[in-house]
DNA sequence: GAATTAATCGAACGTTCGTTTTATTATCAC
DNA sequence: GTGATAATAAAACGAACGTTCGATTAATTC
């Protein structure tokens, strides 16, 4: 009973973060139980209430930070004096890789919304809406300089988003395709479809060999 | 106490059904208790086994239909005698107005999947495999005829799905876009995606106004 | 070394859950 | 009208939940 000889209070804490999302990843926010979490942990549930005041307040957390990484990468990634088509490849390119390597904590910020209180809710939502805003300003000076051929740049961007951020759906580390062919691939797609004349972007073709339809 | 006057069964499980997937769309399904949906329903919760032996029956329910309902309407959506870009483009159509149609049982449909057993999970799992698998064999075939500039069609497929499917997140009926709208920009964005010559499709354009950047 | 703080444990609290059981009433079939 | 079936209600079961509380031990500070 009582403290466990060699406890470490900031990596319990950095422990509990990382069995966290694991556990929501993979059973959802609701079912996963704290006594399931502190189990992964190696502690009582009980212990978790050192860290985090309620279930909640851990999920927002997670959340919050995934967020708040992402603004970070992207305005380290962001080219300064960059044209549309460059800022575009650039956000494509720090989206993709971002997600790829967060996949379990991007589909905990992007399945639990439902769970939060609607306060948090609203924060976190604020941030989505402030990271989509840089896409659609991409986009709609794009168009305007006519780099791009847009239809519709609010549909366009939650499109590409959507589209993007999908890539944690189906893509798995040490398959068949490798992050960079999957990354440059993205990339050209995208081009095309916001309708970038050629010659504005580096596109290299991400593959060596003949296209096929193996299946995934 | 007893059975109500005026109940009738077939009644009462339809509306178990729709009440169903708003409150898990909204909720979650695990957030979701039988309580809480037996007062949606106006019974109590007892009442709800009368008509699903289990809450996890209840989910696999509603997504196996929902997917046999996408294979279905595909099944009459789908040309006979058409090529790849036709046989795409309506593909394209069925499945953006199918989701938009359903935006909340597409919800459930989509982040559910966790809670259900592995058995089922793999039935559900089955069958959006083979759904994907026929938007796989357009894109290889089109890919095959020259119609279509594929870099990788497994991928692309995905991401096209991911990219359509996505529009039940932003859209909402009766505001800024209509659906004939955004069927037709996901169309034109799909077409320019995939390296569709122009001319193999009919994209006329769909928005009489000027580009804007109208946030959502 | 003593006092304080940190980090844990075990037990328990109050509540809620999915589900079952029994009883009751309504509707249908003959 | 009678018997069978359908559809509900109310009560309860056994289990699990998020969380709190008090106690205990380890680590840190002075």
């Amino acid at each position: 009973m009582a403290r466990t000889t060699g406890s470490d209070g900031e990596k319990t804490e950095a422990t509990i973060r990382g069995a966290a999302v694991n556990l929501i990843a993979r059973f959802g926010y609701e079912a996963m139980s704290m006594r399931q979490l502190a189990a992964e942990v190696g502690v009582q549930a009980a212990a978790l209430y050192r860290y985090f005041p309620t279930k909640e307040e851990l999920l927002f957390t997670l959340m919050r930070e995934h967020m708040e990484g992402l603004a970070t990468a992207w305005e380290a990634a962001r080219p300064a004096d960059a044209d549309s088509a460059q800022l575009l490849s650039a956000y494509v390119r720090n989206h993709i890789a971002f997600h790829i390597e967060r996949r379990h904590a991007t589909h905990v910020s992007n399945m639990e919304l439902r769970s939060l209180s609607p306060e948090r809710l609203t924060q976190i939502l604020r941030m989505r809406t402030a990271y989509e805003k840089e896409l659609r300003t991409i986009l709609r000076d794009g168009a305007e300089t006519g780099t791009f051929s847009i239809d519709d740049t609010g549909l366009t961007a939650m499109a590409l988003i959507q589209m993007m951020t999908g890539v944690i759906v189906w893509f798995r580390p040490g398959e068949r395709l490798s992050i960079a062919e999957v990354t440059a691939t993205y990339l050209s797609m995208t081009m095309r479809l916001v309708g970038a004349r050629i010659g504005t972007y580096s596109a290299a073709r991400p593959f060596g060999r003949a296209k096929d339809a193996v299946a995934f």
